[in-house]
DNA sequence: CTATTATTTAGATAATTGCCTAAATATTGA
DNA sequence: TCAATATTTAGGCAATTATCTAAATAATAG
């Protein structure tokens, strides 16, 4: 998991939308593209931050380009915030809480 | 709670790193400062960052100026991941469009 | 009041970011 | 192969950010 990209990718409002809009299910760039006021070269530079930050897998369905989100990254967030705000954690999975 | 402000203190490193610091107690600019390899007035800009994000508080004492985490917007930033990945938990705010 | 210490504010600058247009790549179908 | 469609890559520009030095503000002691 690379902390730093993932931060920064939350960081931007468009890409959070982009999470969203891909919670609802699946989506190909273009579709994205219709629900945004921004170019589709502009979009495509987010979904590669997304990408970077593993938020987000990709798969190429002929013509089109498939996106979704990958919420197993959810847990690295949580656990990240966890880092910053709560008490000591362990790296034990399951760790007890102290 | 000011969403993007909070995402945004976030997105730096050295703000994690001043973050983490203080969950070991509260300190005061110039004692953060000593475990940094930055100037204060750097140090001081991220302080703001990270108070604009209601993420520390601050408070005179003597000629010093203690800073101290603010754990209850852990509360908030959970609440955000949880609006990026989770299931629905939004407040009938459900099919709003811009 | 003056000096000292602690911290912030101001101003400058280099790096990064987000957006755009234009061009390039990839796939499909005639 | 050529044209159409979908998407990305390249290059450029303006806005933002992180950092620095120098100056300003605030509190306290003498």
């Amino acid at each position: 998991m690379k902390q730093q990209a993932l931060f920064k990718a939350l960081a931007d409002p468009t890409r959070r939308q982009i999470l969203k809009r891909l919670r609802r299910g699946s989506a190909t760039a273009g579709e994205i593209a219709e629900d945004f006021a921004m170019t589709r070269p502009s979009l495509s530079h987010h979904f590669n931050v997304l990408k970077e930050a593993e938020l987000l897998r990709n798969e190429r369905r002929g013509q089109h380009i498939v996106y979704s989100i990958n919420t197993t990254v959810f847990e690295d967030a949580a656990g990240l915030l966890l880092d910053l705000f709560g008490q000591s954690r362990t790296k034990t999975k399951r760790g007890r809480k102290k």
